[in-house]
DNA sequence: GCCGTTTTCGGCCCGACTGTTTTCAGTCG
């Protein structure tokens, strides 16, 4: 069995659970945390290291790298068989109700018995916890009301697209309140992860209390949570928990940085702080004032009541500036060797959308599928600034949505018409579909009359990975396939993607000249961010498209770009940020000599 | 359990809110 790092990492993020609900001291479950952290973020397979090797890496120490080894050899974790027998199964189950954290799981069944959601309900209706210590009447009804919630469905994460509607709206009415200089939106949806668990919303005033207010009472909240001076927490009518922060505008950068986490990553720089004598919080990069009495020489009695030393908050570029590091575009703060790659210089240039030159993947109504006319989409993607757009409309083999030759011939009349006027190049192109031995649509010929050809899986998902692998292999190799689209199939939230052999797929990617598609569409973000790093790291080639079918989903890019970043993706990695020249350049070396070439 | 511009031991990020508390523990992010 070859274990990946993932499941590695879930073996540690396990111990480091069950130990939590052991009473284990607080730092040893977090170094836990961290090592699992440190696997799941690791470059390389776990499995080709020894254990020294994986000793090496930050997080990891010998304790750690010997039971991955254990792991990795016979499939089982001596210490966590010992831990599963040990802590009763559903207190896990118990600490995944909201409030209730491991000290109160372990009260309730040392004290009760409680040991599932289920066991707790019952002791709640027969008055059980009363009189327990630390548990009075409020905690009783929000315990209720918590199983409540989570006996209602979809308590979990939810794919971003679901959120960030409802998030930018809530910006917008907070934008216009008097007062209010600054608002933005943080936590996991700003570092463009693919689900979030809740929404976090930043608002900079020097007066808090009416933000406060102004998001309790929207329309668009069902309940509230928490109400405090500096902090709203609410449940949005679609079940989506958004929590609200408002600071003074002096503190907006330190603010943005803390809200927008992630957790690892905040916890890494303020130990960078502290090692630099400084305090990091929402407020600022601070000195602390007891610190400057010492450097003083002074008496802390006699220096009495002082402030301390703000050093940075008012940006985020300041914040990272004084820490010495470079600025950490949100979606690289995981703490995956960014904040040391930063500390050191040596942080990329990711892509940003202005790097972005054209779209490689849209549909038409030419396609069955297509919601936007051939001109149209043109029309929305010059405006967009786009040099090129190609249109890769269904090929025949989709029975449903696909076009045949004389459709496509069609078509390409019609490009052609388009084209004087349409002041961005529109590359004629289709979106073929591999078939399970990995053969393409028509034929050589017809193939290589197109301009640009993404060529994707679209049927019989349920193949053995070997097989699945190897149809992808084949399909690259055709001198006309210019891009896989949508390489793991994958749909947020719906399916989990066929099975493929990823570092098989960017090998024969770089082979053979083929770039993979970056989907941007939020529903696929396929390749994922890890996967796109992983790309990266093999040298492979990406684009970056829409998969349009509307005009409105040329607006997808951003989501794109946002992976492409989690992934460490720079300008240089992107098929779509290179001029028209470029891009031909490109799809002209992978024809074959004496095969026909596409000009600008 | 991990780690080092306080380096092989003694620390380990920081603050808001709630509830049950007379000063704080638990939970959350």
């Amino acid at each position: 069995m070859a274990w990946t790092n993932e499941d590695v990492a879930g073996q540690f993020a396990e111990i480091a659970t069950l130990l939590k609900l052991s009473g284990a001291d607080a730092f040893r479950v977090r170094a836990y945390e961290r090592s699992a952290g440190a696997i799941g973020a690791a470059p390389v397979d776990l499995a080709t290291l020894s254990t020294e090797e994986m000793a090496q890496l930050k997080g990891v120490g010998a304790s750690t790298a010997s039971k991955v080894a254990e792991y990795l050899t016979s499939g089982r974790i001596a210490m966590l068989e010992d831990l599963r027998a040990k802590v009763p199964a559903g207190l896990v189950e118990l600490t995944r109700i909201p409030g209730l954290g491991p000290k109160t799981a372990v009260m309730l069944h040392g004290e009760l018995g409680v040991d599932s959601v289920e066991a707790l309900r019952t002791a709640l209706d027969a008055g059980a916890l009363r009189g327990l210590k630390g548990l009075g009447a409020k905690t009783e009804t929000n315990l209720r009301a918590s199983l409540e919630r989570l006996g209602a469905k979809d308590t979990g994460r939810v794919p971003a697209a679901d959120a960030i509607a409802i998030a930018e709206e809530l910006c917008a009415r907070l934008a216009v309140l008097p007062g209010v200089t600054a608002v933005a939106y943080a936590g996991s949806l700003r570092r463009m992860r693919e689900t979030i668990g809740d929404v976090d919303l930043l608002a900079a005033s020097r007066d808090p209390a009416p933000v406060m207010a102004s998001l309790r009472e929207s329309d668009l909240v069902e309940r509230v949570l928490a109400a405090g001076e500096k902090k709203t927490s609410v449940v949005l009518r679609r079940g989506i928990q958004a929590d609200l922060r408002v600071v003074d505008p002096d503190s907006w950068g330190a603010a943005l940085v803390y809200f927008t986490g992630s957790k690892a990553h905040n916890i890494r720089i303020r130990e960078r702080a502290v090692r630099r004598g400084l305090l990091l919080n929402e407020y600022g990069l601070l000195r602390r004032a007891d610190d400057q009495a010492e450097a003083q020489g002074a008496d802390r009695d006699a220096a009495g009541e002082t402030e301390d030393d703000p050093v940075a908050g008012r940006t985020e570029a300041e914040v990272y500036a004084a820490l010495g590091m470079a600025f950490v575009p949100p979606p690289l703060r995981e703490d995956t060797g960014e904040v040391e790659a930063a500390a050191e210089g040596r942080l990329p240039r990711v892509v940003t959308l202005a790097d972005i030159r054209g779209d490689l993947h849209a549909h038409s109504d030419w396609s069955g599928d297509g919601k936007t006319s051939l001109a149209e989409l043109v029309a929305a993607a010059a405006a967009r600034g786009h040099r090129y757009l190609a249109v890769t409309d269904h090929a025949e083999d989709l029975t449903m949505n696909g076009i045949d030759r004389e459709g496509m011939r069609a078509r390409r009349r019609a490009i052609a018409e388009l084209a004087d006027g349409a002041g961005i190049r529109i590359l004629d192109g289709a979106e073929l579909n591999i078939g399970i031995d990995g053969s393409v649509d028509y034929d050589l010929d017809f193939l290589l009359e197109f301009d640009f050809c993404v060529a994707s899986v679209h049927t019989l998902f349920g193949r053995p990975e070997p097989e699945q692998t190897a149809r992808i292999l084949t399909a690259m190799r055709h001198p006309a396939v210019n891009v896989i689209g949508h390489p793991t199939g994958r749909k947020i939230g719906q399916r989990p993607g066929y099975e493929i052999d990823l570092d098989q797929l960017i090998e024969g990617a770089v082979a053979t000249g083929t770039a993979l598609e970056v989907n941007a569409s939020p529903r696929r973000l396929d390749l994922s961010g890890d996967a796109v790093r992983r790309a990266v790291d093999g040298g492979a080639l990406l684009t970056i498209s829409c998969d349009a079918h509307s005009v409105g989903d040329l607006a997808s890019m951003r989501y794109g770009v946002g992976t492409a970043q989690r992934g460490w993706a720079t300008a240089a990695h992107v098929l779509n940020c290179r001029d028209l020249d470029g891009l031909l350049d490109a799809v002209n070396a992978k024809r074959g000599p004496g095969m026909r070439r596409v000009r600008a």
